[in-house]
DNA sequence: CAACTATATAACTAGATGGTAGTATAGTTG
DNA sequence: CAACTATACTACCATCTAGTTATATAGTTG
């Protein structure tokens, strides 16, 4: 990317997929669906979110064309359609891995600073 | 990822990560600083947003630790921290190419069947 | 220090989004 | 067809978010 100039129709799209990506409840539907296919049921139970919740979360993955369903009998099953899904959230991994180890680096070597009033006065940043 | 059930924590980390990403705006900022690093009134011609916005956008992606800044005088210099941004970029890119190819390919052979009656031949960007 | 420039912040508004409760639909089974 | 089950949908509320305008801050220059 970033080579030729997006168009604005196209910058929508890109983060349109970004945004569907940007919730822990999808993400753990898609971390559920990744061994493989499940009903609806496995997904609400696997994630704890309510059957409503969820059907309305996978509607957005499926419109998203993330996962794909099928239905068997009264049970719909939902699966991975666009595994690149995974890829991605490896890369976010990776740079949020790198991102917190580079941030305690910056600190003062007092391991117990940390999350929640952290950072002192140091950098002007 | 998936291969290890991440806490809630840590979800709710990626997807902000995400979510940082999932606006047109920063998406045209982070493409703006990809040659290198521009001064706030560069990214505001850039991408035609108001000073405010971009500047309000810019923090988000400070804070997110996705882009650094320098102060010179009276400007201010961003740039990018994390590159990785571009690679989650392209894989959607990709992603959404296939989509949309797909889609295609499964539509009737009638060219003129599409979205809202866009997109002419030419270039698909 | 006064006037100026570049950037950041505050307060506000309109629209999007996530969650819930209740209901509707599709399919099965007696 | 009636009763039942699994899933989807609707309406609603609370919260969040992007954008705007106006103002504040940091740094420069006369």
């Amino acid at each position: 990317m970033a080579s030729k100039p997006l168009s604005d129709k196209t910058m929508e799209l890109v983060a349109e997929r970004f945004r569907v990506l940007g919730d822990p409840v999808r993400l753990r539907l898609l971390q559920a669906l990744e061994p493989g296919e499940k009903s609806v049921a496995e997904l609400v139970e696997a994630t704890g979110a309510s059957q409503a919740n969820v059907s309305k979360h996978l509607q957005l993955l499926l419109r998203a064309g993330v996962v794909e369903r099928r239905r068997e009998g009264l049970f719909v099953y939902y699966s991975i359609r666009d595994a690149r899904v995974f890829q991605l959230c490896d890369v976010v991994c990776g740079s949020l891995a790198e991102h917190y180890a580079r941030e305690l680096s910056e600190l003062p070597a007092t391991p117990a600073t940390r999350t929640k009033r952290a950072r002192r006065p140091g950098r002007s940043n």
